[in-house]
RNA sequence: GGCUGGGUGGCAGAAUGGCCAUGCGACGGACUGCAAAUCCGUUCUACGCGGGUUCGAUUCCCGCCCCAGCCUCCA
């Protein structure tokens, strides 16, 4: 069994073969840092976290890159509003994604490029392409792509030239030589950073970062390129037509797009008034929860954003923990050392997994495990600790169930502390030995408007924190 | 208009040419002082519409309708 790759390139599910299994080079389109991350920045990167794990849980040795663009328009314009030097900005951006990130339990990327760092390299390759005749540098100092030049333009994104051309909306820049032209260079404005190059002071187009710092970093060309599905045009395509030109060679083996987060079934944007930060829902909701929401539907399709939605993970993820508490889970180090009779759950992860990353089916696997550690747990704890470590195992290929469960079940006691959950527990254990009841039954209504859920066991009282 | 994806039971969300997804919810049973959690069982003729291929299609083919995204900065 191998895995399958959706390679938005070819549009198919492709048996996936990196050049070197030892190291596999992904290159992912990060983040413009000009605000704080939102639910769709955090997809894609719970996503891609996800498919590191993944390959390296199977083996793989994979090299991981994601870039950060710290200098273009949107970031100028905001640090002008905000009085505040452009440095300033993108450093407490930068230092805010990496709080979200760690949060929602993102590995780090092997290496972090900055395209502020990396504008000598994007000089070599803008140059590159001016010596080949891919590019033009006009009388104001703007160096362009000429996509004319570029046959295979519109290969990743199924679009044609000549019905781009035709149904430009592109406002006509006097410059450019065909409307299709993008910007490799624009030249210095003032109050502008600008860096110096043969042609003119200036600074990058958006495009030219990622071929150059990919280039730079993993060589050409990558095994997988990744990125939000709105990035397929034009900025995929456009990296195609200047690494192609200048490297004389394919870019990426393996595109992978992840889909949008919605909200009301609509596309989650600033322009609608309708996004979320990954900081306003980790204020209602454990980011362990997050994370299950964003792998709750394959990563192609879309994910639409709800409260119900986000209780439904909370839910699932509740009823995982619940089945590995109490319980001294085996810690199964390796894939091998699983005992014979539990290895078909390891399988069927795979099987799920193997088939372009099937999230929602690597988790109808966990829950049907769970239901074998509930079920074996009171006859034969043993058997019960083994399906728990299988199940947490698995569960870490996916970045998830590494917690102790009671520090995830009573993660919130709301507004009482847990000295008075406490205190409220043990008064109601003295009422029940008293079989007073109905005291019983009100402390335990009491606690429930707090949130705060009670299990009676043959050796005592536990609570959690109930979602609803 | 062009280009991508989609339309599955009360909700979410997979797979699949003929049999079970899975989770949540609802209902019944076991357990419990009662609950909760858990287990067992049931629920809902689920597969956008109309044709076709087939012994048999939600699954393959054709046409249509509808939805979302991209075509302009966007994860």
């Amino acid at each position: 069994m191998s895995l399958y790759v959706y390679n938005s390139l070819t549009r198919q599910k492709e048996p996936f073969e990196p050049a070197d299994p030892a190291n596999v080079r992904m290159y992912v389109c990060g983040m413009t840092v000009y605000d704080y991350c939102h639910m769709g920045h955090a997809r894609v990167m719970v996503v891609f976290d996800m498919i590191v794990r993944y390959l390296r849980a199977i083996g793989y040795g994979v090299t991981y890159v994601r870039n950060i663009t710290d200098i273009d328009d949107k970031i100028i314009a905001r640090a002008a509003e905000n009085g505040e030097p452009i440095g300033d900005l993108t450093e407490r951006m930068i230092a805010a994604m990496h709080e979200d990130l760690a949060t929602l339990g993102c590995l780090t990327p092997d290496a972090e490029p900055r395209a502020t760092g990396s504008v000598p390299d994007m000089v070599e390759m803008i140059q590159w392409l001016l010596d080949r005749d891919y590019a033009y540098a006009t009388e104001s100092g703007d160096v362009y792509y000429a996509v004319g030049r570029f046959s295979g333009y519109g290969r990743l994104s199924g679009e044609n030239p000549e019905e781009l051309r035709a149904g430009a909306r592109v406002e006509a820049e006097p410059d450019k030589r065909d409307p299709l032209d993008f910007a490799l260079w624009k030249a210095a404005q003032p109050e502008e950073p600008a860096w110096r190059a043969p042609w003119g002071k200036g600074r990058p187009g958006w495009h030219i970062e990622c071929s150059a710092m990919s280039y730079r970093e993993l060589g050409c060309p990558l095994d997988i390129h990744g990125g939000g599905a709105d990035l397929k045009f034009p900025h995929h395509e456009n990296e195609i037509a200047q690494s192609e030109a200048a490297l004389d060679c394919h870019l990426a083996r393996y595109w992978i797009h992840n889909g949008f987060v919605r909200v009301d079934d609509e596309k989650m944007a600033k322009s609608l008034g309708n996004f979320f930060t990954i900081r306003d829902l980790l204020a209602a909701y454990d980011a362990e929860i997050l994370r299950v929401f964003l792998l709750s539907s394959h990563y192609r399709s879309p994910l639409n954003y709800t409260e119900e939605n986000l209780r439904g993970a909370a839910g699932a993820l509740e009823r995982l923990y619940t089945a590995l508490e109490d319980l001294d889970p085996v810690d199964y180090p390796d894939i091998g050392e699983v005992p014979e009779d539990l290895r078909q759950w390891v399988a069927r992860l795979r099987e799920a997994m193997d088939d372009d990353f099937n999230t929602p089916e690597a988790f109808a696997v966990l829950f049907e495990l769970a239901r074998e550690v509930n079920r074996r747990k009171e006859s034969e704890p043993e058997e019960a600790r083994a399906a728990a470590g299988v199940l947490r195992m698995l569960g870490g290929t996916l970045g998830l169930l590494q917690r102790d469960p009671s520090t995830f079940l009573r993660r919130d006691t709301g507004d009482l502390s847990v000295s008075e959950v406490e205190r409220l527990i043990a008064e109601r254990a003295e009422a029940r030995r008293a079989r007073d009841f109905a005291t019983a039954d009100r402390i335990r209504d009491q606690l429930a408007e707090h949130g705060i859920e009670l299990e009676d066991r043959p050796d005592g009282t536990v609570w959690r924190k109930q979602t609803k």
